[in-house]
DNA sequence: TGTTAGCACTCATCAAGTTGGAGTGCTAAT
DNA sequence: ATTAGCACTCCAACTTGATGAGTGCTAACA
């Protein structure tokens, strides 16, 4: 993938840009051919890296905010360490798994501790959204709560609960809510939210006969379970840690990374893209500066993972950090995250 | 209340600080003798404001910041503000009520709409927790969902669903399952949370005989119901408004405020303090500064209304901003609010 | 030919001065 | 009792100069 360009790099190009990389991302500041000269094992004067660094910035990795200040890298060339230069570290498999399963119960719980743990490791503003179900209905039930009243229970097939209460004006007997539970059960088991559609609604209400009007709720219901899932599932974590951050808590554009942290619907388009975007055989994505498809992003970097729960159903978890993130310990917690959600969902799910 | 002090202040001084203090919520700058001077229609030189001013500087109402700075309010200074000098502004009636009704329907929804356009209205940070329910149950149901699980719902008497997903070892038919239903809701019906103590359950599981493993799970899920209602049942909103009033943006303290808004483990002491205060007819309460019961808040405001719905179910509303907030907004807003929200919630726990 | 030393130059940052305005306190005059 | 006037204080904003880190370039070196 785009060779051409690393090509151009020789060895000696290669290993100064990694330690200018290395040492910006420790300290936040530019860094000097001086610096660059002792840090390496390359021994070097200060004054040769000044030429290749010169070429770099030629080439676009690195750049200068001022006149001799030292160099910070570009985009470009954080992308080119992400590719190319980040050792892959294995260290300790963290033990959040254990940690967040006993503490917590549902799912939601679940998802909010993982963000909050995900910030509380990594310094980072956190996010994570629920896994979005292609939803089979598993089971109904309409049940009795007092004369006007009927809760409609539905339960989809990763065992996500779904009620509400429906107020009728006719009052049902017990029979006919009978009738309508098998009813409904048998039209509509196994079957995904996408696949009810109108002809299904249809014959459903004529069977109802005069129930229609119930059936129709409870497809209201249904239609809201879907939206609503699709709506806002998404926890956020360590928004604050943003703060921290020197290049991003200076001026307006902190405040509106907030924003966007409390609103949530920009976070939602983001979720989105990465959807669409996934290629990487590691479902790890990277977005580097103005590769993010939010604006308000544009000077940070976002790490997204996708996490599957056995059959096709994803969600995204997300990292939210200056450019100069620690990518390798993000993309560590993330792939141990990845893998470990499915278990920690499942047994969560299973108790919800 | 304290009617000492204020004897004091002769018409003119009182005069004279509400002008202060009006202007100083207007601009957030201390403010001057000679603003004042012009600023009132009592026609006075700068020179007799000054006096004044002296005076009521040492008797606590305002402060210098610094020598030779205009003159701020202090907490006391605010304080006397909002007792006696404060218009009860009544405006036109907000058709908050309207709007909400007709984008949400659960319970949950309403609240996060409540906070996020009481935020908009009033740019300040604002707070709102569900309606803590003596909550009584209403009704119990169990199904099966598979073989393996058993689904139990639990309807609280102000329609407030909770269900679980319980794992059994044992398979149940359809008869025994019946029966526990009858048994669960004979026993439990019109109890409170608080009221389902050892004694009934050593009872319940008793009469259940061999099925006591599933009435141990039942009880499990209630208590969770309790506990996830007490906990953080607590929606922010707008707490980026912080960073809008210069004197609490700077330093640390915006840090530690927004991270508070984010935990919400503190604002929840705060709710907790609030209900023990209560005391005000109107039910609406100002801490000002060093008053408010959490520490990261000490330079701010908070306002809070508890909302009551019928039978003493109580919930809490607060805003958080800068002392120098518009408590007249502010205080009317909250109003119209309180007296909205049990119609709101009423309606959208019909709809839940 | 690649590497290095040296030098002039740029720019950010900091401390120390400088100024001007806003505001006060006090006193003397009204 | 009120006001005008004056000296004083302090902040904020600006200038200034020194410092240091860093660069680019050139000429010398191996």
């Amino acid at each position: 993938m785009g060779d051409k360009n690393e090509q151009l790099l020789d060895e000696r190009k290669v290993k100064i840009l990694d330690a200018i990389i290395r040492n910006y991302l420790e300290t936040g500041e530019p860094v000097g051919s001086r610096t660059i000269s002792k840090y390496t094992d390359l021994n070097l004067s200060s004054a040769t890296i000044r030429n290749e660094m010169a070429d770099l910035e030629e080439l676009g990795y690195i750049v200068q905010p001022h006149t001799s200040a030292g160099r910070i890298p570009s985009d470009k060339g954080y992308r080119f360490y992400v590719d190319h230069l980040m050792k892959e570290k294995d260290r300790e498999v963290t033990e959040m798994k254990e940690f967040v399963i006993e503490k917590t119960q549902k799912m939601e719980q679940v998802l909010k501790q993982v963000a909050k743990l995900l910030a509380a490791n990594t310094n980072y503003a956190t996010m994570i959204t629920a896994p979005s179900f292609r939803n089979k209905v598993k089971f109904i039930q309409l049940s009795h709560i007092d004369e006007r009243q009927i809760l409609a229970v539905v339960v989809m097939n990763s065992n996500i609960v779904k009620n509400h209460v429906i107020s009728v004006n006719e009052s049902l007997d017990s029979e006919t809510l009978l009738k309508l539970n098998i009813l409904l059960n048998t039209a509509l088991n196994g079957l995904s939210l996408q696949e009810i559609n109108l002809g299904t609604i249809a014959r459903l209400k004529e069977q109802a006969g005069i129930h229609s009007q119930v059936v129709s709720d409870v497809m209201d219901a249904l239609a809201q379970a879907l939206s609503e899932n699709e709506d806002l599932q998404i926890y956020t974590s360590g928004a604050t840690n943003i703060l921290k951050y020197p290049e991003l808590s200076g001026s307006e554009s902190a405040t509106n990374l907030l924003s966007a942290f409390e609103e949530k619907e920009e976070l939602m388009s983001l979720v989105n893209e990465v959807l669409n975007d996934e290629e990487s055989e590691t479902g790890i994505q990277i977005y580097i500066g103005d590769e993010t498809p939010i604006r308000t992003m544009k000077d940070c970097s976002v790490v997204t993972a996708t996490y599957e729960l056995g059959d096709g159903v994803k969600g995204t978890i997300g990292i939210i950090g200056p450019k100069r993130m620690d990518y390798e310990n993000v993309m560590d917690n993330l792939k141990t995250l990845r893998s470990q959600l499915d278990g920690m969902l499942n047994k969560a799910e299973g108790d919800s």
